[in-house]
DNA sequence: TATATATTGGATTGAAGAGTCCAGAAATAA
DNA sequence: TTATTTCTGGACTCTTCAATCCAATATATA
């Protein structure tokens, strides 16, 4: 099914263009934002005249759409990594929340976090997308892996998506808040760590069997 | 200090027409964001001629900045009106975290949250003064409501600035990320009272002073 | 070679909207 | 009244860019 197209009659569509022009309006967009990217500097920065940005999206939203969607299959991708070896699971949630708030706090999703913020009400179902995209599968993961662990009796708790959000709180704290306004540099691999910690701890204090 | 101006000699500025001019502004802004709205309907809204707004504010950003001003001093105010009973650590927390979260879910709060996202980029130090002035604020507060109750024995933390974090992680959990992202009615009382509840009996588990 | 499609750079169009100009009307102190 | 300042409405200038048009050139198939 990859390569069973007979080749039309014509000069075929450069596809390395293509890419990178996607390439380039994703890191002009993530440094200056939608707005301030003249279609004109894509082309440029891809090495690529301006109609040929044009053959291949038909205006600037869509190209912009087209990052976005790539950026968001990025992140779906990074999910899948998330393997759970089946173990304790104190030890199964400092993994989890290790990856988990290594990821979410990383500069590139925080970036994407903000541009959403910010386009969001020029491109409708965008915020939905990256909530359903982003946050609530991991939302969801979490809460299968606690509900599993309450079947085994290694957890107690009769609602294990409210379980699974508290941790989650507890993990993030007021983070996000505090680097969304202020422009703080990326949290240390020890922070972090300290964050997971602590974050178990409390979770632990309060859903572990042994009431 | 008040009107001890003499006036000067001609036809004075119409004090009312400032108020809605930025009565006017404030509505639009917060209904369709900056961009999406002309300076002329803005005037229009107030019952104004254009150079009447250009009389008043030198150009459009000096008026959003004017009215995101105004808006962080309400919010200040409201902060203002928030005291606390001094009695038993968990009755004051509930108490506290009412107020809190009605406050901080309220449809007027999130949508200065959107618009700060949206405009920060554009307004350097627009997000810092949102988060100092506002979730900072009540986070040294609630920190220090805490530290008081570990000084009488009625909890029991080394670092207050952590278990407060930690309280309103818990009291808010996914609720602004799900609001933020999509669109969804305000919280109701119930649900914010469970929330409220919820969060307490988890950060008592943890920090409560009867170990 | 003939035909078809892509790419290029450069010029051009078109729309939107911020901010200005101006001449007359309105409000106020002297 | 008169001088002085504000307000009004509307036309006007200016800038910025997205998007288009076009003539020349490149790359492919038949």
């Amino acid at each position: 099914m990859t390569t069973t197209e007979r080749r039309p009659r014509g000069r075929p569509k450069d596809m390395d263009k293509r890419a990178a022009i996607i390439a380039s309006a994703r890191a002009l967009f993530f440094e200056r934002g939608l707005e301030a990217v003249r279609v004109e500097e894509i082309a440029v920065a891809a090495g690529v005249s301006k109609m040929t940005v044009y053959a291949n999206y038909p205006d600037k939203a869509s190209l912009f759409e087209a990052v976005m969607n790539q950026q968001g299959a990025r992140m779906q991708d990074a999910f899948g990594h998330l393997q759970l070896n089946p173990g304790k699971i104190d030890e199964t949630l400092l993994q989890f929340g290790r990856t988990f708030l290594t990821f979410l706090l990383s500069p590139e999703i925080m970036r994407f976090d903000e541009i959403v913020s910010a386009e969001m009400g020029r491109h409708p179902g965008l915020g939905q997308r990256f909530y359903h995209g982003g946050p609530n599968r991991l939302w969801n993961t979490l809460a299968t892996v606690i509900a599993a662990a309450d079947g085994k009796g290694e957890l107690k708790t009769d609602d294990p998506e409210r379980a699974a959000e508290d941790l989650i709180s507890l993990w993030l704290g007021l983070a996000p808040l505090r680097h969304r306004f202020n422009e703080l540099p990326p949290m240390s691999e020890q922070e972090i760590m300290d964050r997971v910690l602590h974050g178990v701890a409390v979770f632990m204090k309060m859903y572990c069997a042994g009431d």
